[in-house]
DNA sequence: TTTATATCGTTGCAAATGCAACGAAGTCAA
DNA sequence: TTGACTTCGTTGCATTTGCAACGATATAAA
C-alpha cells in the first residue's frame, strides 16, 4: 500500500492557499464595489499599464481572452472603462479607465495596500524570504 | 497616482502559481485516466484515510459539499468507489474505495510522486524552506 | 409522545468557466 | 488584385461552480 497524503502534496497546499485567501481579499471588494475578480485584474492592470488591448491584458494578467473580454463588457456596462477601436489596428481594443474607474481605483488600492500589510504581519519573519521564493518558482513554472 | 502592480500582489502570484501547477499536475490524471481536480481530492482522500462520509472529505479537502457530492456520484458510475449508508447514523454516507479504485491509486501515486519530485528539482535550494513556510502559511490563514 | 432544532447529502438554479468556432481585420506572396 | 493565412475580440455551448433550499434522519427538550 502506497502512502501519500494530500495535505504534503505541494499543488493541494499551493490551491487551498490560494482559495483562502483569494477569497478573503476578494470579499473586501466584492462587498464594497461589487466587483469580480476577473474584473479586479482587469481594472488593475489598466491603472498601471494605461490604454491597452484585450490581448494585452490577457497575456500579462493570465486570463483566457473570453474572461477578459466578459470583465471589460461588464466594466464597460458599469461606467468603469471605456472601449474604442483602436485606430492604427482596427482588429485590437484600446480599453481604458474613466473618470469613473479611476476614482475607484483610488479607493481600492488602499484596501489592496492595507491587506497586502496583513499578508505580511501574517508571515512574520517569513515575509521577504517567501514572497522571493514564490516569485522565482512563479517565473520557473511558466 | 497610487502606484500598484498586480505582479507583485501576493493573492495574484499566488493565484497564478497555483493554476499552473495545478494544471499542470491535471494534465497527467486526465489524460491518463479522465479525472478532474475534484475527483482527484475525493479519490485520494478515500485512498489515505479509508471509507468515510461526505462530511468528512468536505472538511479534509477544502471543497464544497455539492463539489465532494458530484464527484462522488461521478466516481461512482466510473465503478472506482461505493457508496452506502452508514448504518449509524443513516444521515451519513460510507464511501470507499472499490478493487478498481485501488487499482487506479496504484498507478497513480507514482504519478503524483514522480510530480512532487519534479517540482522539488525546480525549486532547487529552496524546495524545503519554501515547503515549511507554504505549510505554516496555510495554517496561519485558515 | 410531540415538537423544535440541527445535521447530512442531493439537487435546482443562475452565473461563471474553458474551449472551439466565428466574422472582421491585417499581412504577405503570387 | 486575389487568395491563403494569421490575429483579434466575441459568442455559442456544454460543463462546472457556489449557494440556497430541500427531504430525510438524528437529537433533545417539553
Amino acid at each position: 500500500m502506497t502512502d501519500f497524503s494530500l495535505d504534503d502534496f505541494l499543488p493541494y497546499q499551493l490551491s487551498v492557499l490560494s482559495a483562502h485567501i483569494s477569497r478573503e481579499f476578494s470579499e473586501i471588494y466584492a462587498e464594497n464595489f461589487g466587483l469580480t475578480v476577473p474584473e479586479w485584474r482587469v481594472i488593475v492592470h489598466l491603472h498601471n499599464a494605461g490604454p491597452v488591448s484585450v490581448r494585452e491584458i490577457q497575456a500579462r494578467v493570465d486570463m483566457d481572452k473570453s474572461k477578459v473580454s466578459r470583465a471589460a463588457t461588464r466594466l464597460e456596462k458599469s461606467g468603469h472603462i471605456t472601449k474604442e477601436t483602436n485606430a492604427d489596428d482596427r482588429r485590437l481594443l484600446k480599453l481604458a479607465l474613466t473618470d469613473k474607474g479611476h476614482a475607484l481605483m483610488k479607493e481600492l488600492i488602499p484596501l489592496a495596500q492595507k491587506f497586502e500589510q496583513k499578508l505580511s504581519n501574517r508571515l512574520g519573519a517569513d515575509n521577504q524570504a517567501l514572497r522571493e521564493m514564490i516569485a522565482k518558482f512563479v517565473k520557473a513554472s511558466q
